[in-house]
DNA sequence: GGAATGATGCAT
DNA sequence: TGCATCATTCCT
């Protein structure tokens, strides 16, 4: 892996630097709150770019019912139990994508969800994708819009997002007040608190229990 | 082989 | 609140 990202510094953003490794290596819910804020770089094959602020993460850990790694690796889900660091992409409902960062050691079945964030660069890029979405802030609102918006396909499962390519992470010094919920649309362990929302930021998705929750 | 179900989104 | 839509998983 490459030092130092090729999008190195940006004037109104301040310097960014690669996503340490580290900061993933350990239990989601601290994993969650390392991501929130950080931003991701979707880097499409003509040149163009997108920058996004993550403002909605929840956790999912080893020992978590609610978790595709629960019953232990499948084909499926066997990114998760990769190195942290590492994109879970996984269909959803047969028709959305969601993208997880896999995290915890290797060999341990745990990832973060991202489910929303807010556009930093590249407005028209992810507009182009979502046309009929009228509100900025709603462009990358939802784990499936997301997917759709940065154009994130199954093919990038198992990509290293610490490395310079197709979409990384990147970290900007973000620093601001975190909000603590229950997951969306989860049946299992529907009231863990692992749900993790920057304050007031627009871009976030709104709560929604899934009618299953007992 | 078959059936149930879901880390969703959008229209109603 | 209902439903589209299908891969994945588990059961028989």
């Amino acid at each position: 892996m490459r030092e130092h990202t090729e999008v190195a510094v940006d004037r109104e953003h301040g310097a960014l630097r690669p996503f340490p490794r580290d900061r993933l290596a350990v239990a989601p819910v601290r994993a969650a709150e390392a991501l929130l804020g950080a931003v991701l770089v979707r880097r499409f094959t003509d040149g163009a770019e997108v920058w996004a602020r993550i403002v909605e993460v929840e956790a999912y850990a080893p020992d978590d019912p609610a978790s595709h790694s629960y019953r232990g690796p499948t084909p499926r889900c066997q990114t998760m139990f990769g190195p942290p660091g590492v994109a879970y992409v996984y269909r959803s409902y047969g028709i959305h994508r969601c993208l997880n960062v896999s995290v915890g050691a290797e060999g341990e079945g745990a990832a973060v969800l991202v489910r929303a964030a807010a556009v930093l660069r590249g407005t028209a890029e992810v507009r182009r994708r979502r046309p009929h979405v009228r509100d900025d802030a709603a462009l990358l609102r939802g784990p499936g819009n997301l997917t759709e918006g940065l154009d994130i396909g199954l093919t990038l499962d198992g990509h290293d997002l610490l490395a310079d390519g197709a979409l990384s992470l990147v970290v900007d010094g973000f620093a601001g007040e975190v909000e603590r919920g229950p997951r969306v649309g989860v049946s299992q362990a529907a009231d863990r608190p692992w749900r993790l929302v920057v304050s007031g930021a627009a871009a976030v998705s709104r709560y929604r229990r899934s009618p299953r929750a007992s």
